[in-house]
DNA sequence: CACCCAAACTTTTTT
DNA sequence: AGTTTGGGTG
């Protein structure tokens, strides 16, 4: 996928150094570093050759731990390494004997590794091995649920959305910073609410403890803590002899403090990114990790910087540098490619979101003319409903296409039931999945629900103590078929695939009860359960499912999907690390490029700049930046129905504009000669069209 | 107490 | 356009 495929075996003179690691004896250094590794630079390769190098050097490859930002990146990390230890092999002794593919046991990200360890040494902190872990959403509706018991819903001013609390909080912990400077800095119009918010979290914080639930801050939060308790921090860190930490311009606090824990005096440590690619401060990410990471060590940990850019030509990076060097921090490293010629990259200014829904599927029907299939290119954009008019034409159009970062097969409702269920039965004080599940039943509603899930409690949680629980008649077959089901699988009495039959035996029922579209929704259903059975059990199912969803319901069914050429929409957050011939950044204009909310705060605007820098960086030949002069915003409900008049993103400053080539779209008036042909076709085909009533 | 409907209110990006 | 809240009905 990355840089030129004839490059994976070959590295320039900065991958090599990157990779060798040797000090000016040529004695094998294991001191800190830190790898820059600019967009399209070969950052993925070069990692791959360093883990190759390691293992091909006689290092277990159980002794490495390799931290990814993305489960994704993780696998093609893995497959590469693997092919060039082959490609070694075969090299050294020519034998035609396949090595057995090397398996990278401690390879994942810093939740799923932070994870693993926390079960591994459960005990050794007083915490549960068998916790679940609760995503997104459950921690949302667990936010929910405890607002209302503590009455902060029925108040005259209305109390922040479960998603805004959730946020609130996430950022807290990740951040380690207090509830009130969270606030004034991100979320000044809950500021009111922070003596409520305060006893909410910690309400949320105990219930958790008592379900053994973890969240997504908890992994990190729980790992930090235990990379302070000594004893197990040598453990950890004798267990590895080199840590690889790939963009770690998008750590945030509590990571930095996992790894400075575990490894403080950065022997065998390399971290990889690149700052000017930092996007993830909402969730709590820090440049200034990338920023200081050498001085967090004495003798500072030494720095490389990879230049050479393999992926788009001089043009495009030179308006990436550019648009860089107007910021105002970072290591400023500027790209070069050899590719020196290439189209430079437009800014299309567009009417409105109709117009750029056109532009667009004509340019790129064009470029298909041209050679260029869909998959070789990308419609880019800031927040997800931006794609909404152009999906509406696509649509229409008849071009598939495969959004990124768009709504996830996990959040789908008939989805999240059925692994309510399985979370239920694998823990049953996990309240949300049980509340979930027996509001689906006929006439249970909230407190009946409720009074189930206290029963549970006062008898152990045993669930064969429920089946003489008193549900109304309408609900009764139901409850005990669910009842009897739950109890087998969470006594473990049948095999991993046989649980999976039975939940969805029981749940075919709720499912028709509960949506009159049940016939699409099973189909997704039996998807599910195909995929469960990738899984050894139960455990790991559940685990890898949360750490990692799927992105699209296409990854699940694997390649066939409706066409074997696909146009890509994607969030720029969900496009880091990938790349295309064409790339199309839709809205590019203030309140977009840069967002509204980010544009008071100086540091917001920074990463405001490096997300277009993002977005910019991911084409290789052709670059179209499109400016709506009128764009539809539809929070703005105070006067309905608005239009919004996008000015021109403060980015585009006069020196950015000479490196770009300024149309319109649509780009001329017809001349007289075809507007003639225009009025007579047009004249002449009424005239047909009305004939057939004539006859 | 469950369920349905109408009105009010919305801050983007995701492991 | 989707979520959340409150009110009315059965």
């Amino acid at each position: 996928m990355l840089g030129n495929m004839l490059d994976t075996m070959q590295l320039n003179e900065q991958q090599q150094k990157a990779v060798e690691c040797k000090d000016a004896a040529g004695m094998v250094d294991t001191s800190p570093l830190l790898i820059i590794a600019g967009a399209g630079t070969g950052k993925t390769n070069t990692i791959a050759h360093k883990t190759a190098q390691l293992i091909l050097n006689g290092e277990s490859p159980d002794k490495i731990l390799l931290v990814t930002f993305a489960r994704r990146a993780a696998g093609e990390l893995s497959s590469r390494a693997n092919r060039i230890i082959e490609q070694q092999q075969y090299k050294k002794n020519k034998n035609k004997q396949r090595h057995q593919p090397i398996k990278m046991s401690w390879m994942g990200t810093f939740h799923s590794i932070s994870a693993r360890l926390l079960r591994e040494h459960a005990t050794a902190i007083g915490l549960e091995s068998d916790f679940t872990i609760m995503d997104r959403n459950d921690s949302a509706d667990m936010m929910d649920v405890i607002r209302h018991e503590l009455n902060f819903t029925s108040t005259d001013r209305r109390f922040p959305k479960k998603k805004t609390c959730l946020d609130i909080y996430s950022r807290c912990v990740n951040s380690q910073q207090a509830l009130e400077d969270i606030l004034d800095a991100h979320f000044p119009y809950c500021r009111e609410w922070h003596q409520e918010l305060k006893t909410l979290f910690a309400t949320y914080a105990k219930a958790k403890m008592e379900q053994i639930c973890l969240d997504y801050d908890d992994l990190l939060l729980y790992c930090y803590h235990m990379a302070q308790v000594p004893q197990i921090a040598q453990q950890i860190r004798d267990q590895f002899d080199y840590i690889l930490v790939d963009e770690y311009q998008d750590t945030n606090v509590l990571q930095a403090g996992i790894l400075m824990g575990f490894f403080p005096t950065g022997k065998g440590l390399t971290v990889v990114g690149d700052d000017a690619q930092s996007i993830y401060s909402f969730r709590a990410a820090n440049v200034d990790n990338i920023l200081t990471f050498p001085e967090q060590f004495s003798p500072p940990a030494r720095v490389i910087s990879l230049t050479q850019n393999y992926r788009s030509h001089q043009s495009i990076l030179d308006l990436s540098n550019a648009l860089l060097s107007e910021g105002s921090e970072g290591y400023k490293v500027a790209l070069f490619s050899e590719r020196k010629s290439g189209a430079k990259p437009k800014l299309v200014t567009v009417e409105d979101d109709t117009k750029q829904a056109e532009y667009i599927v004509e340019t790129l029907l064009a470029a298909r003319e041209q050679g260029v299939e869909l998959k070789k290119q990308a419609i880019l954009f800031r927040a997800s409903h931006h794609s909404d008019r152009l999906e509406l034409e696509l649509t229409r159009r008849n071009i598939p296409y495969v959004k990124h970062g768009g709504l996830k097969f996990l959040e789908a409702a008939h989805v999240k039931d059925l692994l309510s269920i399985i979370r239920w039965a694998d823990n049953p004080k996990h309240k949300i999945s049980a509340f979930r599940i027996l509001k689906l039943l006929p006439s249970v509603g909230p407190k009946i629900a409720d009074k189930v899930i206290n029963m549970l409690t006062e008898k152990q949680y045993v669930f064969s103590e429920l089946l003489d629980f008193p549900v109304p008649a309408l609900a009764k077959t139901l409850f005990l078929e669910l009842i009897k089901v739950v109890s087998a699988i969470g006594n473990n009495e049948i095999g991993w695939s046989a649980q999976v039959n039975q939940v969805i035996s029981v749940y075919k029922t709720l499912l028709e009860i509960n949506y009159d579209d049940h016939f699409v929704r099973f189909g997704d259903i039996e998807q599910l359960a195909q995929i469960s059975q990738q899984f050894s059990s139960r455990e790991r199912f559940l685990t890898e499912l949360t750490l990692d969803p799927p992105q699209s319901t296409g990854d699940l069914s694997g390649p066939p999907l409706i066409d074997d050429d696909f146009l890509i929409l994607s969030t720029v957050h969900s496009a880091k690390g990938q790349e295309w011939n064409n790339v199309y950044v839709l809205n590019v204009a203030d309140g977009n490029f840069p967002n509204e909310y980010a544009a008071g705060d100086k540091r917001s605007l920074e990463e405001e700049r490096r997300l277009l820098n993002v977005a910019i960086t991911r084409a290789k030949n052709e670059l179209h930046l499109i400016h709506p002069m009128r764009y539809w915003v539809p929070e703005q409900q105070r006067h309905g129905d608005q239009h919004v008049y996008g000015a021109k993103s403060r980015f585009l400053t006069e020196g950015i504009m000479q490196l770009l080539e300024a149309t319109q779209f649509p780009r001329r008036e017809l001349n007289e000669k075809e507007k003639k042909v225009a009025t007579a076709a047009i004249t002449d085909i009424k005239k047909t069209v009305l004939g057939i009533w004539n006859e």
